[in-house]
Formats: structure tokens, C-alpha cells, sequence
DNA sequence: TGCATTCTTGCATGATGTGCATTTTTACGC
DNA sequence: GCGTAAAAATGCACATCATGCAAGAATGCA
């Protein structure tokens, strides 16, 4: 279980993956997003275009340092423990920003990210599908948290399936709209707030709407 | 203000929308959605691939019928008027089925479609990002209502809006999450209940979640 | 050193989507 | 009907994204 060194292969792994990121961030930055072309972060990270592939689904995936769809199931363990006794609500949210670190949260290339949402904040719509396509294991992690809280334990099992999809579109709006605001408003708090700030807009809605 | 005869012209963009409508959605059932190419679907329709594009955004669009992502002022208008009174959730979610309206809840194609999104349930991820396409309508057209509700008039404009935001994307989740429902259960329900019952997964949700 | 695994690359190919100029179709006043 | 103006359809060129496949290079490991 112990982070062993790196080896070589992994290194160059890492090392390619940042290059391209930077160049695909940079690019965008420089040129806008759609015209940052594939060939041109490519050149810029000195790969080849079929290599970029091996690397991200899509040139949005590239700008926003998103990785492969899928959240180990280390790192699930790790959020329950760390936020244990947490209602779904902050779970969820937790488990997305999981997702998001280091893509997105963290990293040199931070602000320059942000500048890029604030340009294309149709960006953020790749979240909402990522979380999308994370569907099911999300709904599997916070599954037992949910089944505890009071009315979901009833549901039929469809019916439970469902309401999770509804708490988790719920959570990804929210998560979505912190970030949003983050980037738009000069990013003046720490990103670490970021994620309070979701799980609040989340509160502050239900209570309104109840 | 009488829907006075559609003329020719009219009459001609509507039939080459529809056998566009129909040549997608028979194709994407017969040979699944990613092997139903356009250009097979433009041919079974008789239309040039050219046109295809004066007609919908993107082969997704036209197996759904999303129509170009806006909605008439005198749609919000008319779904104000007959809902009056209603609160900011049950405007948020039908004015997104009156946007899906003929698109999925109608027409002769509905359970063709209904069983096409049962096997691509991803199709609806375009729902979401229709919504969020139409994120600056919509929250224009809640506007009102949202303001006129207790909690969310004291906002400062940019509180309110990422709170529109946050209810929309909560009502886009229960839309989605309901229309999934219905198209994976068999249909038994009407097709008009689908709309209730992502109102009543709304309310559900946030009832339980306070 | 030698072998197996993984990663990179080039090439071919397909599909989506857009701009532009041309032609066809429709609308409408005369 | 006729001619003109507006709208729509089309053909064509072109850019971009994305994937499969096979060959070659780099790495890990015994």
C-alpha cells in the first residue's frame, strides 16, 4: 500500500499527460477553445495526435484535466472515512470534488483554467456528463448513507434509484454553479471553499423550496 | 393572432422535418444510434446532408426532435398563464416539457424514441445541456416567481442567480430522471404523467433531504 | 542480455459539422 | 400569369475530431 517509487514508465506517463494538459490549457487560453486545435496542442506537447487519445476522450477532457471516467474505489473508501457520519447531500458533493482534484482544483494551471470557464462556461457541461456517466457509482457510494436517512430506506428499489439520480443532479448543479461563480468572480476565496459553498447553495436551496 | 393557413413554405419545412424525425429515429432503432449515420438518415429522408443542418444541430437532436434551443416568448407566456400561481419548481419543470413538447411526449415516434433512450439512456444527457443552453431563458422566465418566493427575494442578483441556477438543475435532474422512468418501465403510465411525477420527485427529494 | 509488456506512432478511414456560392422553390405584388 | 425578392435546398470544399489496426520503440524484469 505504500507509494512506491514512481519507475520510469509511470514518470514519462505523468510527464506527458501534464505537457499536454499545460498545452492544451495554454493553447486554449491563448487561441479560445475551438480554435486550439488537436494538431497544435499536439505539436505544442510534441506527441502524436493518436497518442492524445491514449491519454484523454476529448480535447474538453484535455483543457479541463479531466480523467477517465471512473473513481477507484480507494478513493471512495477514503472520502466515507474521512467525512464519516455525513449526510448524502455533503457526500456527494464531496465524492465530485474528489473527482475534480487534482483536474481541476489544484495544479499550476489552476487559474488559467478558470479564466478559460469564465471565456467557455459551456465547459462546465463535460462535469454534469461526467458525473452523468459516474452515475452508478456514485449512487453506489452513497447508497448506504442514503438507505439510512429517513424516507429514502422506504423507497421501492426503483423508486430509490431514483431519487438518487434526482440528489445527485441537485449536487452536480450546485457543485457546477460554485465553480462557476469561483471562476467569474476573480477567484478572491481559497478553492478549498469552493466545496463548502456547494454543499451550502445545496442546503440553502431545499430549505427555500421546502 | 390566428394560426392563419401555413402555406406552402410552412407546410414543406414541416413534412422534411418530420421524415428527417422519422428517418432518424427508425434508423437509430434498426441499426442502433451510432451506426445510423447521417448519411444514411439524410438519404432514407431524401434531404441533402447539407440541409440536414438548416434543420437540427446535431444527429443526437434529431433522433430526440430537439428543436433549435430557444423558446418562443409566447411559449413562457402561455405556460405562465395557464400555470399561474404555480411556485418556481413546477414552472421550472413545465417549461422544460413544454420545450420537449412535441419533441418526445408526443407524435407518432414517441415509443420508437421511448425505446431508443431505453437502450441509449445517454441520449438524455442532451436534455441537460438544452437546458443549460437554455439556462439565461429559463431563469429569465422564473425570474418572477423565484423573486416573489420567501428566501430567495433578499438575494444579492448574483446569489439569486447561481440559486436559479441550482433550482434548474434540480428540476432538469427530476425531468430527466422522470422521462428515463417512464421509458424504462413499459409505458404503462400516460405519457401526460410524466410531468407530475417530476414535479412530485422534486418535492419529494427536498422534503426528504431538509 | 533477452523476452514480455506497454506505450507510441503512422496510416487509413469514417463521421460530424461549417462556410460559401449556386440553384431551386416559394411568396407576393402587379 | 409574370417578374422580382426572399427563403430554402443543394453541391462542394474543407477542417476537425475520433477510432481501428499494425508496426516499431521504450520500458520492466528475470
Amino acid at each position: 500500500m505504500q507509494t512506491s517509487e514512481p519507475g520510469l514508465r509511470e514518470r514519462k506517463r505523468a510527464e506527458t499527460r501534464d505537457k499536454l494538459e499545460t498545452a492544451a490549457v495554454t493553447l486554449a487560453l491563448r487561441d479560445g477553445v475551438e480554435h486550439a486545435t488537436l494538431d497544435a496542442i499536439c505539436e505544442a506537447a510534441d506527441v502524436s495526435t493518436r497518442t492524445f487519445f491514449n491519454y484523454f476522450d476529448s480535447k474538453e477532457d484535455a483543457i479541463l484535466g479531466l480523467k477517465d471516467s471512473a473513481i477507484s474505489d480507494e478513493e471512495v473508501s477514503s472520502v466515507l472515512e474521512e467525512h464519516a457520519g455525513a449526510d448524502p447531500v455533503e457526500l456527494a458533493v464531496r465524492l465530485m470534488f474528489q473527482v475534480l482534484n487534482p483536474s481541476i482544483t489544484s495544479s499550476k494551471l489552476l487559474k488559467s483554467r478558470m479564466k478559460i470557464v469564465k471565456q467557455h462556461p459551456e465547459l462546465l457541461g463535460r462535469l454534469a456528463s461526467q458525473f452523468q456517466r459516474m452515475g452508478e457509482q456514485l449512487t453506489a457510494a452513497i447508497r448506504p448513507v442514503l438507505n439510512s436517512a429517513p424516507g429514502f430506506r422506504d423507497d421501492t428499489p426503483e423508486d430509490f434509484q431514483l431519487s438518487a439520480e434526482v440528489v445527485l443532479a441537485l449536487c452536480s448543479g450546485a457543485a457546477r454553479a460554485a465553480v462557476k461563480e469561483w471562476a467569474t468572480t476573480g477567484n478572491k476565496a481559497p478553492i478549498e471553499a469552493v466545496e463548502e459553498r456547494a454543499i451550502a447553495l445545496v442546503r440553502k436551496t431545499v430549505e427555500r423550496l421546502k
